[in-house]
This record gives structure tokens, sequence and C-alpha cells, in this order.
DNA sequence: ACAATTAATTAGTAAATACTAATTGAGGTT
DNA sequence: AACCTCAATTAGTATTTACTAATTAATTGT
């Protein structure tokens, strides 16, 4: 009667809807066919099954909500993906910017006992190797900023790449190439508003950043 | 036009016909629908795919032989699943008993760069936790003999659980439950044909095993 | 208020993977 | 030759997940 786990395709879903939840967004579908890549008849009629098994509800003005049981499965979902990231990365030497694409696979075929004992195996992390918090450890990021809003000549150190900018491969590996990863400290060399460039200086060299990414990027700023 | 990957499902059929066929068994569809436990409409029409995408060929005689292709897929799906056995096993901790299930989920999500760490991070491990051989190493496994060859009072030490064994979570359990496991030494107190049992004992330990089991232990006969 | 934009839905299709029930085929036995 | 058994296939159905093309609904801007 009860579905009882979640089909992969609803798992992403799930997982994207927390998210955006989680960062105080508003959620349609025209949001989710965006971020998932699938065309907006397919999230019509995959919304339709996920209210039909009571992942999510949908209001009169077709936000989508999810349920407590959703909640659940995208907690879930989210802290297997987590898991798998620092998996890949700390036991296997997984490079940095294909962690995430990796574990967008893998995540869905891992049992509560196997995330259990990676939780162990790892001590217990609160951030993915992204630094994007946990589900419950949201708290840990709040003070962290947009590089989009640095100044120039502000310093900072870097700590978190969105879970919106991981999905993009090739983004990642310009980021891994230039150091943009958490724990490196920069300095804002440069910010044309006009040419919506934002130009940092990293270890020795400089790379400029398009807005895009920049707000999809948080640092600490080091006081001045 | 050329498929390149096969599916998960496909990729399941590819593993048993390879082992089937490196047992030396003939292939058919009611072996498969069998092994695989489904339908035999299913496998029909999962070969008929399998076929038009030049995974198998049918002979006249309906036997199924695998492609050149076909083989390179199954020797991968296989090394994935093994190399994942013995990360869940090794590195996470996984209980013995339960690793091929959970293993057998996670082994289509892997690329084959992780594959390649996962072999780096496991020092190229030739036979899997449950003593069946990587593919290319099926020598290192061929004097091992049938629990079931054994008379009473012949010591021995176990070596390897058969793949199709492993699928039966519950003897997997029993098994490790009992000790009869890789490495154990063990003794043979009592063979009963009438009742189709053979009775071992291992460490201080008595267990009884049907012919069947029997039949997919492989252990190391021990000088008398 | 009306046009333009954006969002959501219908309608129709397709592929992979499963099932049951019923039928056909092939081999061997009496 | 008739029969039995096992294997394989047809026929018909269902679910999930996708797509495109076309339409409808809602919102926003001028």
């Amino acid at each position: 009667m009860n579905e009882l786990i979640p089909t992969p395709t609803v798992e992403d879903y799930l997982g994207v809807i927390y998210t955006l939840n989680r960062d105080g967004e508003t959620i349609i579908g025209a949001k989710l066919s965006d971020l998932l890549e699938v065309s907006p008849p397919t999230v019509t009629v995959t919304l339709k099954r996920m209210i039909r098994d009571e992942w999510i509800t949908m209001d009169d003005k077709k936000e989508i909500h999810l349920t407590k049981k959703g909640i659940e499965a995208a907690i879930t979902i989210i802290r297997k993906h987590m898991l798998t990231e620092w998996m890949l990365s700390r036991i296997l030497a997984v490079p940095w910017s294909q962690v995430h694409e990796e574990a967008h696979k893998i995540e869905h075929t891992i049992s509560s006992e196997v995330a259990e004992k990676m939780q162990d195996r790892l001590d217990d992390p609160k951030l993915c190797p992204h630094g994007n918090p946990f589900p419950g450890f949201e708290d840990m990021t709040a003070h962290w900023l947009p590089l989009f809003d640095m100044e120039e000549g502000d310093t900072f150190t870097i700590r978190r790449i969105h879970e919106f900018g991981e999905e993009d491969l090739e983004l990642m590996n310009f980021l891994q190439k230039n150091k943009v990863q958490p724990e490196q400290k920069g300095m804002v060399k440069e910010k044309l508003p006009f040419n919506e460039t934002i130009t940092l200086q990293i270890a020795n060299f400089e790379v400029s950043l398009g807005f895009k990414p920049a707000k999809l990027i948080f640092v600490e700023k080091h006081n001045s």
C-alpha cells in the first residue's frame, strides 16, 4: 500500500526539493525541470506519482512541499550522497571535481546499513567535500558569504561550492584546476560589474570567475 | 548505433552467462530464468534485446554464447562486483554474509575510473571475499574440490563459496554463523548419503550441511 | 486591458523491464 | 504412433521514465 522506498528518479527529485527548501526558495515544477534537466511534461507526470505516493503535496499555487515521509527520504538520500562523496574522495582519491558526479550514481544503491558503516569509517562528517552541510548541520555554513558579495581587496578563505554548482562538471574541473576549493585562501583582485566577472588571487595565480559561479561559491571573510 | 553500455539488467545476465560458461555449462534460457529469478517470458524478451545489441548470440540449439563485446562487458561487471565486495568487507567492515547482496546493487553504478581506484586501494585482489576468482585468475581455484567430495575423517581448509551460493542470503547467514568461511580449517565428522547431509567439525562446533550447499563449497584437502 | 512571457498540462509515443495465461515445439518414452 | 515433459514463445498487460508538439492557464508588463 505504502511505497516503501523511492525510485532513483524520485530520490533525485526529493534531494533537489529538499535543498531548494533549505535555501528558502519556493518550489515549482519549472525549477525542477531546469535543475534536473528533464522536460516539463516529465516533471508533471513524475510529480503526480510523487503526490500519489505521498512524498510531496502541491498547494493551490502549484507550490511543492515535502511530506514528513518525503523529508525523511530526502535526508536519507542526501546523507548517502555526501557520505559516498567522502568515500570516493578520502578513501579512493577520486579527484574532487568528479566526486559529485560519481556519487550521484552510486547513492541510490547504498543501503542504510552501508551508509552507517561509511559514517563510522569517516568520523561523522558534518560537511560534504564541497563544504555543503549534511542535513541538520545547516548552521555550520550560515555565516559564510557568497564570493559575489566580496569587494576588491577583501581577503577570504573559500569554504563552500553550492550543490547547484557541483552539478556542472566543466565548472568543477575549472575550479579544481584553479584551486578554487574549500580551505584555499584568496583575495579579490578586481570586480567588474559591467563585465560580470570577479578576479581572484589564489596562491600565485589569478582566476576570473563569472557572476553566476561567484554566487554559488561561499567564503569566510577575513577580518581587516 | 552500437549500444555502448549494458543496462543493469543486461549486466546481470552477462555476469551469470559468463560464470556458467566458465564452469563449462551449456547455457539455455531456462537456466537463466532459474538463476536470475525471473519468468521465462522475461528471459525470452531480454535475450532478444541482448542479441539485437550484440552482447550474445543464440545457436540453432538455442544455446547462448557471449560475443567478444559481451565477454568484455561481463568481465567488467564481475570485476566491479568483486572489487565492491572487497571495499565493503575490508574498508567498511560489512559482514561477510551480506557483502554479495550489497555489492550486487552497487556494482552497476561504479565507473571504470572508480573501479581502477578500488583495485589500487585493495592491492589487486585475485579472489573475491568468497574465494571466487577474478576473471582471468580461474586457475587459482582449479585445484580446490567440492566439500561434497570429501569423505568421513578428511581434514581440509575451506577456500571458496561458489557464486551461485552467495546469492542465498539465508544460506550465507547460516554459513557465517557457523564459521563455514574461507580460511577456516575443518574435518568431516559424518556423511550420510541417505540423508543428504555432511556434518563438519569446525573449531569446537559441529555443523550439518545439505548436499546442495556442499556442492557449492570448495575446500583444499589436507595431506593425510 | 491586452500582449507577452512563463508555467503547466494533454496527447501521443517509446523503451526497458516485469508479470500471467496460454500455446507451440522438441525430445524422449512406452 | 501417442504421450509426456520441459523449454520457449505469443499474447496481452502494467509501470516507470523519458521525449516532442500542441494547448491551456497564469502572471506580468506596458
